[in-house]
DNA sequence: CCAATATAGGACCTGAATAGTCGTATTTAT
DNA sequence: ATAAATACGACTATTCAGGTCCTATATTGG
């Protein structure tokens, strides 16, 4: 069916109440599992990935937490979803394997329908901030 | 990730085959699964769905198959995906069970988010038709 | 009427991916 | 020094989609 990963939905959460707080307030790890009933390592891991791609700046030790690194108005989805996701591709990839370009492109039945889903997807996506899901 | 199942590929697949070649010809399970290299059981399995539902018509028997039901132009995408997945909320429904309506809806920090994706979710593939994916 | 071919559909298996857990190191404020 | 926080790798568990198998039923045509 189609969904997004706990990963995803963890993130967006996240990075959603740190936008709707837009005070430069720091949030731990810890609070935020608690606030919103997710696994505190789980929500741990993204939120550590979602630092190193810079969406979120960290400070560590006692008084540290996350903070939001950049402006929910310019922080699409699709730019979430690609970090946390590691870029894997959203729905499918050509099935012929090896070949840098499927030699049967122009005439190929397989990928065409879902690659026109796939573009709309990630139009949609694109277009969809952070700013705009709360 | 991000991805439509298999068996919503497949039924596109097949819609869409159908859509292209308008005759009002009868295709069976086993020759689109061979023209797509698609698992035959699980194709057939996705084509009585889309049948029970009256999205194509089956005919049984020797000369039997199935034919498209609907104007391809009037068939979105959404309607097949909720026929296919049998009506699953397509990203995550309130966490709180059991309440017919979740008590802390307005102030519900976590259903929120994802339902503003859902919503654009929707709104796409509502729009999105067979047609417009050959 | 019989055989071949097709859909109908239930039961089951399996592997990969996802979700979640654990342990430990490191950083930093007090 | 200690407590509280992030960082991160390794591990386990579980779920579920994908796929397979088997049998029943319908229909056509010879």
């Amino acid at each position: 069916m189609f969904q997004l990963s706990k990963r995803v939905e963890y993130g967006l959460i996240a990075l959603r109440h740190m936008a709707m707080h837009p005070t430069g307030q720091v949030y731990t790890a810890k609070e935020l599992a608690k606030e919103y009933d997710i696994p505190y390592e789980l929500l741990a891991k993204v939120l550590q990935k979602l630092a190193r791609s810079g969406l979120i700046f960290s400070l560590q030790g006692v008084r540290g937490g996350y903070t939001l690194g950049q402006d929910p108005n310019k922080l699409s989805v699709a730019h979430v979803i690609r970090i946390i996701e590691e870029e894997k591709p959203m729905i499918a990839e050509c099935y012929v394997e090896g070949a840098d370009s499927c030699s049967i492109f122009d005439v190929c039945t397989i990928r065409k329908p879902l690659g026109k889903v796939q573009r709309n997807l990630n139009i949609l996506f694109d277009k969809m901030t952070i700013q705009e899901i709360i």
